[in-house]
DNA sequence: AGCAGGTTTAGCG
DNA sequence: CGCTAAACCTGCT
């Protein structure tokens, strides 16, 4: 299969962020650490995510192919694709969506989201701090201060 | 069947 | 806020 990547500069993440796709997008990853990296932008993925990043767009139109997951990963990533931009639930609010009350196997199911961002799973933490994150806790952090411009710790729900 | 995970709750300092 | 301990549910070995 032809499967193409590509390429962005995350400015609010300071690090750099590829996505892999053919006909969909397959998936997302951040790269941190690295310097100088040729950016390219080809894919309607990498554009609508670099405009993201720049503030000048909430929500995403692009395909992507989530049909290897196991059907309660999919649920969670489904529900999750639901969360408007500025939003966030708990682990077990998502949880109780989907008709379920395993909190941690919904933890499970985020972390092996495949397309960050595009779907999501930042906008889903703990309900005593931000909850963890696959790519490192500082890029949730940052996505999320993007997002609403407050810390999530000093977040609080009452 | 057993174990670990992006948790949660409650309890104590 | 910091730590500990027990417990829900799914996915991997």
């Amino acid at each position: 299969m032809a499967s193409s990547r590509d390429i962005i500069y995350a400015q609010p993440l300071d690090c750099y962020v590829e996505m892999v796709y053919d006909t969909k997008l397959r998936s997302v990853r951040f790269i941190k650490g690295v310097e100088g990296l040729k950016e390219v932008k080809i894919s309607r993925a990498s554009i609508e995510l670099d405009q993201y990043f720049k503030g000048e767009r909430t929500e995403f139109t692009c395909e992507m192919d989530i049909s290897e997951l196991s059907p309660f990963t999919w649920r969670v990533l489904n529900e999750t694709g639901k969360i408007k931009f500025g939003e966030t639930i708990t682990y077990s609010e998502l949880a109780k969506r989907i008709g379920s009350r395993g909190y941690r196997a919904v933890g499970r199911a985020l972390a092996a989201n495949p397309v960050p961002i595009v779907i999501p799973c930042h906008r889903v933490v703990g309900k005593r701090g931000t909850g963890g994150f696959s790519a490192g806790v500082d890029i949730k952090t940052r996505l999320l201060e993007l997002e609403q411009k407050i810390s999530p710790i000093t977040f609080n729900r009452s």
